[in-house]
DNA sequence: CGGCCGGCGTGACTTTTGTCACAGCGCACC
DNA sequence: GGTGCGCTGTGACAAAAGTCACGCCGGCCG
């Protein structure tokens, strides 16, 4: 497996990528690296009050999500090379708020909520970088809960196609977890984007080829 | 009217309750109080990029919320004394994710993005603040999302009630703004509810009877 | 007093979403 | 080259949510 140093890995994180050198360093040496198999779990919504991580992405794909009581998963986000997660647990000493799963192999750094707080309270740069990642993190949410209440499922996929380029790949099943919907009415409503003529359909992957009607049915629905 | 001086008002806010007493000052002598009428607009969502502000609730309550194409209405919070809202366009320069209306008369206190930007950098403990803030705010759009993707209309009115000491007051259709739905389909919840002797139904008010078994819908539906 | 308005209660209906069941297809792996 | 598995496609159906249309009540105001 390919070996990546710490430093260059939180280079690629906004919370990161500005610190002075030594700083970054200090940081880098309290990491821990962690390697996931495919479907291990990372983190598990509800635990670690008080003594929980923020997690850095280092290669892999990371799903943060939520599970209802009768297994059905609504998926949050997807975290790539340079994502963090954890935010919400470190900032507010609560448990974490969502789960965590590798997606592939993947291999992340954590470091405890202490370290990321000492950096926060002593290094202006830093924490104006935590309060705009934490700003946009809520406004993707708020966005979500936007959707999930006002859309149909038709327009919510077709947001997810505009919005998330590499949403094109997924599988059905994925789009439907994406969008809190199911596989089933997922499919049939990509049939029916591609009876418009908003997207085609080419075996396991989508190609967008009226991105103008998929915004249009986007923001319609 | 009754007057209150901007310092008190700011001491109800978490995020201003323990600063030093002449930061206290120099952020009340930055403020501008303003005064809404009922049902009066107070910030627009898609406004203001660059050029927003920090608003603190003095007095009333504003409602947040979002707006669908066709008029659909989902109430994101209730905000009263104490409460702040704008945050997130503050904190990453964005517009506004959200609108705000008075739903009372109101008073509310703001301050200008770059005031509280300045005073994150240089005082410590109120980044600090602001970030616990942040992530609480983060962890409740994020259990909005998820209630609504994974739990049905009965039992997201089971959990209003239960978390929301003031919802008992609400109309039925505030009810169903809150949980992003509709005044008829929260009527047959209540009375739903009702009929499994959870809760009474006296006129425009709701008494919860039985918190318990409204826990058990509430993660249950 | 009478009329109006906002809020509640409800029946009847439509639409959307979710569920179940099963068929087909492609591909990796024995 | 068969076998299994994961993904897609679909019909038929069930359940949940949303819509429309009303009637009713109570309070407020001219």
């Amino acid at each position: 497996m390919q070996v990546i140093a710490p430093e260059r890995a939180l280079r690629c994180s906004p919370l990161f990528a500005d610190l002075e050198r030594d700083t970054l360093e200090h940081i880098a040496a309290r990491c821990q690296e962690r390697r996931y198999a495919s479907r291990q779990r990372i983190v598990t919504e509800g635990d670690g009050s008080g003594q929980v991580e923020l997690h850095i992405v280092v290669s892999g794909v990371v799903r943060i999500f939520k599970r209802s009581f009768d297994g059905r998963e609504l998926v949050l986000s997807l975290m790539r090379r340079g994502d963090t997660f954890g935010e919400a647990a470190v900032f507010d000493g609560g448990p974490y708020p969502a789960s965590a799963e590798a997606q592939e192999p993947t291999v992340v750094l954590a470091l405890a909520a202490c370290e990321i707080r000492n950096l926060a309270r002593t290094d202006p740069a830093f924490s104006d970088a935590c309060l705009r990642l934490m700003a946009g993190r809520l406004r993707q949410m708020t966005t979500m809960a936007e959707d999930l209440a006002l859309r149909r499922v038709m327009s919510r996929v077709s947001k997810l196609l505009l919005t998330d380029p590499d949403a094109a790949h997924l599988t059905q099943a994925q789009i439907a977890a994406m969008v809190g919907s199911t596989r089933e009415v997922v499919n049939r409503s990509l049939h029916s984007l591609s009876g418009c003529g908003a997207i085609e359909l080419h075996g396991q992957s989508i190609l967008v080829t009226d991105p103008e009607q998929l915004r249009l049915i986007a923001h319609t629905g």
